[in-house]
DNA sequence: CTGGGGACGGGGCCC
DNA sequence: CGGGCCCCGTCCCCA
């Protein structure tokens, strides 16, 4: 039995929904790509640093009459002026790092911020939403609008048409049907997969390559999460503690067990 | 029974 | 916007 339980075999069609048009972006990837397949080392761990560039919005800064530095939120929105307003570009998982931290200005402090700045912003109503076209004197309360209501509405519409989930931006959504449609097929075997790397790594159970090696017994790994548990049995402490006995575990799985068995019983 | 390895999944992030 | 990669996680099998 296989555990690749989410695995579509295409030779077993006995469950295998009716993708029909969606079977022809299937990607066979070809035998020589397994020899030339790069040897994958784990990476220094400065690659590993966080950077967060921040993109300052410039299109539309010279347009206002008071540009408030709390305005750079990410928030979509064009003035109408500036031709046609294009949908969200919601950005993915990105924006939950900036939820929450809008800008407290008040919608009267908006207005008068508003009128101070610009004489003419009542008979200027510039600022108009794209999704149900209603228009602000200033962009901020465009943002503030379209966070709280329009943005609110729409912010879960892709659904995926095989089952329940929903996602916040399109491309999240085509990721998520490829693990539906399987497009990556092994040509040694038949498995398919939802990404070309999950078939390259399933591609080293065929090759033997183990590219990920423990630099304490020099064990080596075709698979990176492998690699990483067996570090925790190097480690005295490991990173799953029982809540009632303190007693450690290298994966939580084993802990679970270990819950399961008895330890952790409620009484 | 427990611990560890093998294989694989999904979402998120970065380029 | 898509691809590549990473992290975290699950499930199964075996010693």
């Amino acid at each position: 039995m296989p555990r690749s339980f989410l695995v579509k075999k295409h030779f077993n069609s006995s469950k295998k929904p009716n993708y029909g048009e969606l079977d022809n972006h299937t990607v066979i990837i070809s035998p020589f790509l397994y020899e030339r397949y790069p040897v994958s080392v784990i990476p220094p761990s400065d690659i590993l640093s966080t950077v967060t560039a921040y993109t300052p919005i410039t299109v539309w800064t010279s347009l206002l009459p008071s540009p408030l530095p709390t305005d750079r939120s990410p928030l979509s929105g064009y003035p109408s002026s500036l031709g046609p307003v294009s949908p969200p570009p919601q950005s993915d998982g990105s924006s939950k790092d900036h939820s929450g931290s809008e800008s407290p200005i008040s919608d009267e402090e908006e207005r008068i911020q508003s009128k101070l700045s610009d004489p003419h912003a009542i008979e200027a109503e510039k600022f108009q939403c794209s999704l149900c076209s209603k228009t602000y004197s200033t962009f901020s309360g465009l943002a503030k609008h379209k966070q709280l209501h329009c943005d609110a509405q729409s912010r879960k519409s892709f659904s995926c048409k095989y089952c329940e989930k929903e996602y916040v931006s399109l491309g999240a959504l085509k990721m998520h049907i490829r693990t539906h449609t399987l497009p990556c097929v092994c040509k040694i075997c038949g498995k398919a997969f939802s990404r070309p790397w999950l078939l390259q790594g399933h591609i080293r159970t065929h090759t033997g390559e183990k590219p990920f090696s423990c630099p304490h017994c020099n064990r080596a790994f075709a698979d990176r999460s492998n690699l990483r548990a067996h570090l925790q049995t190097h480690s005295d402490v490991k990173k799953y503690q029982c809540k009632s006995c303190s007693k450690t575990f290298s994966r939580m799985s084993l802990l679970h067990k270990h819950e399961e068995s008895g330890c952790c019983v409620a009484h």
